[in-house]
Formats: structure tokens, sequence, C-alpha cells
DNA sequence: TATTGTTATACTCTATAACTATA
DNA sequence: TATAGTTATAGAGTATAACAATA
């Protein structure tokens, strides 16, 4: 680790700036995240997993784990349950019969659309914004955040 | 809840764009949680209570239960467990003998530092951007986010 | 009376290690 | 042998209710 390697490293103030707003926008997302639970007293991981899990794409317990970046047993008693609660179903793989896949159910998905539209809105003012400011915004986002 | 309501409460293409972005990005973030407390075991929580605890500016436990949107029995067992670890210290509050107050020790603020150093720079490529687009990026967060 | 923080309790989240079934 | 998922276990996070000390 030595000096060149630090002077390398140093990023221009802008970035950094960028930086401590991201995070403070991810800590102030994070408070509010149980008013996006809303009355169906969903968790944390529970909401991660809802907003992963797009209706009509089964998605592989192991995929899960990767995605929540957890071991699996922890997604086990997770999709438990998630599974209980009615939310989503277990099913057979095609092609591998170790794999056991995931699917949200109608309740699951009515639920999810419910989450969803709790999070637009709140906290941030975003109608504080102008049109063209709001296009800027979408742009730098898709740069960053990505389409996948 | 009129239909009157629903019809005032619809929001533009742009702004809804602009929500499911931010919302990826925060559950983007919440996947790599781990990776910024490093070899030191940080929970997800107590990644947020470091982010909240500035050195040098004692928090009441009262405010923290609030900051985390959380109940207050809550924060007696985390600060329980962040004290004995090392990272915090309750202190006696001037002016009311029933608060308490929270402080980072010498370990704390390193801790706190080198977490905000792994947040820096992780996982998103915002080297990818213009430097123009990273000063629009801080203008448009600046006013989302705010300054507090 | 109201507020701050704690305790007791119960449930959820999380990782580690050992295991089963399948590939 | 390696991989997908489960079980057992232990510790951390979380809310509710009841409580003590203070305001």
């Amino acid at each position: 680790m030595s000096v060149q390697w630090r002077v390398a490293k140093r990023v221009d103030p802008e970035s950094c700036r960028a930086w401590q707003l991201l995070m403070k926008f991810y800590f102030v997302q994070r408070r509010h995240l149980p008013e996006w639970a809303g009355e169906s007293g969903l968790s944390q991981v529970q909401c991660h997993v809802l907003h992963l899990m797009e209706p009509g794409r089964p998605v592989p317990m192991s995929r899960l784990a990767e995605a929540l970046s957890c071991d699996a047993s922890n997604v086990t008693g997770l999709v438990d349950r998630m599974e209980a609660r009615g939310l989503l179903a277990r099913r057979a793989a095609p092609g591998d019969r170790r794999v056991k896949v995931l699917e949200l159910t109608p309740a699951g998905e009515r639920l999810r659309a419910e989450m969803l539209r709790h999070m637009t809105g709140q906290p941030l003012p975003l109608a504080s914004l102008t049109a063209d400011e709001r296009r800027a915004l979408v742009g730098l986002l898709e740069r960053l955040v990505g389409e996948d």
C-alpha cells in the first residue's frame, strides 16, 4: 500500500459528494421501509424477496440466496415462512430434480404490487424536480443501476 | 377514496421510472451491505447506527429509535451489543436524568471511517459518468436527499 | 400523568456445520 | 466428487407488554 497507490485511488470531490448522498439515500430509504410494508408486517428481507420475484418468473432457491447475499440455509426458513403465509410456493424444476423453483402466488402478486405502490412517492420529494430534471435523473440512474 | 382522488394522484412516466430505479438502487445497495461491513461482521442495523453517529455528537437513545424507525426496547439490546464490542458508550445526559446519550468510542470512530471508505466506490460504476454528469447527479441528489 | 429506558417474552433473521438426495 | 436444499443450533434483530425512575 504505497503512496503512489493511494494517490492513484484518490477520487474527485464531486464523486465523494455523490457517494455521501447515495449512502444517505440508502439509509433514508431503509428507515422508511416499514412504511412500504404497510399493514402487512413484511420484514426488510421479505420486501427484498418480493421486489426480486417478478410474476411469471420462477426463481431457484439458490439464485435467491445469491441475490440476497445470504446463506442457503437462511433461504429455507425465509421461504418456509413466506410459503406458510401464502405469498409464494415451491415447485419442482424440470431437468434437475435437486432444485426447487419459487413462484409468487396470486396473494403474493397482490402484496408485491401494493408494496411497490407504497414505495413510490415516499419519502423523497420527487415532485419538487422539474420535468427536465426528472428526465436527467432517470438518465443518470439508468447508467448507474443499469437495465438488467 | 373517490375516482377523482385517484386521478389526482396519478404521476408522470418519468417519475415512475425514477422511482423504479431508486428502489432498485436501494436493493442493490442492500445486497452489497455485507461488503461494507468488511471483516468486522457488522449487521445492517449496526451499519445504520454507525452511519448516524457522527463523532463528537452525542445521541439520546430515543433519538436513535426514531432515526431507525424501531421500538425503544430494540435499541436497548442493540446498544448493549455494540457497547459490549466497544464501539459506543452510554453516558448520562445533563438536564434530564431519564435520558442516556450515546457516543462513539475511538474504536467506533475508526470502524465508522472504515465502513464509509468501503461504501464509497462499490458497487456502482460512478467512474463511468463524465465530470459534468457527476455534478448534475450531485445537484439532483442534494435536492432529493437534502442537507439536514 | 407522561416520558425514558429496561426487562421478559416470542418470533424472525442469519450463519455454521452436518446431513440427504441428486448430478 | 460436487451441488441444491434441509435440519439443528446459536446468536442477533424486532415488536408487544409490563415495569422503574424521572419529569
